[in-house]
DNA sequence: AGTCTGACTAGTA
DNA sequence: CTACTAGCCAGAC
């Protein structure tokens, strides 16, 4: 990974803590970038998704929703159905772009990662 | 080097 | 309840 610039750690933390998601659970940009000290980052959350297309290592990203649960990334997807398929894949019900119970399966890192 | 944009969120009207 | 605004910070032009 080419992320030790000081400048762009807050990308390589985004990844770690989105690769930490457990299978079958969602969390929001508002709540990593929370986890990482800046709440107001939450759009450096959805940019780093963007950019996790030239990261090596594989990002979860389709666990990684808005605020409402709903799927916003899924057009960044290879397909706009992809992010839907894997996560029903995983357990997790989506309908109409959304993720069903969110407030239940909402992992929130800075309560359940300690 | 300045400006615009973006997979967001919270606050205010 | 919905609509709009401001703040956030890195990357692209």
């Amino acid at each position: 990974m080419k992320y030790s610039d000081k400048t762009t750690s807050f990308f390589h933390d985004v990844y770690e803590v989105v690769k930490l998601i457990p299978k079958g659970r969602v969390t929001s940009y508002g709540a990593i970038a929370s986890f990482l000290g800046s709440r107001g980052s939450s759009r450096m959350v959805g940019w780093a998704m963007n950019a996790c297309h030239t990261c090596t290592d594989y990002i979860p990203a389709h666990r990684v929703v808005n605020r409402n649960g709903l799927l916003t990334g899924r057009l960044h997807f290879e397909t706009p159905e992809t992010m839907q398929s894997l996560l029903e894949d995983e357990g997790v019900v989506v309908h109409n772009h959304a993720v069903v119970d969110f407030e239940r399966l909402h992992w929130d890192p800075a309560t359940e990662l300690l």
